[in-house]
DNA sequence: TTATACCCGACACTTAAAGTCGTATTTATG
DNA sequence: CATAAATACGACTTTAAGTGTCGGGTATAA
């Protein structure tokens, strides 16, 4: 449990890095790519997959490449999770509500007060929280 | 990120199973694996790696099973965790202290923050919170 | 027209979790 | 002392998810 996939970090310190630009410039994949050593193709699929949220802009053609766009403070640090790495939840219950043979389990209840609480601290926090 | 594994909702079953019979009342790796569906082998490996730990007892022969140990209210979450999953942490720096590639990682100090925020949470809480 | 950048699906690789199997050890009981 | 019932444990296979690669497609500035 816990670790963020490396999809998640990547996306963390891509946005950061564009965060810290002003909103007309444009940076690219590549430099990104290059100045945190992280595999150019991959680091193109999560600008993709934020750019299909509006988290980022795309600008296509020579000189083109990524703009933040969105003011980052208003997504919360839970859903930008499940953005990026599907539903959260302690147990499949919590997910899919099918956790699956334990049909008289018995730890549900407290489980569900722990991921309360994990789910509270996450929602409480945004993106810009990460990146600002 | 974020799902416990099997091996610790398996563990915690157990626990709250035996928490919930009295102290002299022995039971049986097959018991519990009944009662919850859980495979046989796997919960038999579970068992022994908390009776490893000195959680809970094993009563070797005929009539033999395992019965709970320790006072389950002096093991945090985070501790209890960490015995069955191995070191937590968000990302591999506060694991192992090595991120690779990152050298120069953007991301660092905020994300520490919120590790440290879960971190408290789960230490602040026992495992008898959850077997209880 | 061309070069440069984003877009995207299909595939291969790697790793960790989950589960299986065979065998050894301990001990209550007849 | 033989047996049966329970835990102990290493080696193995299977499964699933994450990670990374490849080849081609689309948009656009110059
Ligand atoms: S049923 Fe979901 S944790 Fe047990
Ligand atoms: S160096 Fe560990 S999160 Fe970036």
């Amino acid at each position: 449990m816990f670790k963020f996939t490396r999809r998640t970090e990547y996306a963390l310190i891509a946005m950061r890095h564009l965060q810290s630009k002003s909103m007309s410039e444009i940076t690219t994949t590549k430099e990104i790519s290059d100045q945190y050593a992280i595999p150019f193709e991959i680091l193109s699929k999560v600008l993709q997959s934020l750019a299909k949220v509006k988290i980022i802009k795309p600008v296509y053609g020579p000189n083109g490449g990524y703009i933040i766009k969105q003011n980052l403070s208003n997504i919360s640090l839970w859903d930008f999770l499940e953005i990026m790495e599907g539903p959260l939840g302690l147990a499949d219950c919590f997910i899919d509500s099918d956790c699956t043979q334990l049909d008289n389990c018995n730890i549900r209840t407290p489980i569900q007060q722990i991921n309360n609480k994990m789910k509270t601290i996450l929602t409480k926090m945004t993106v810009s929280d990460v990146t600002l």
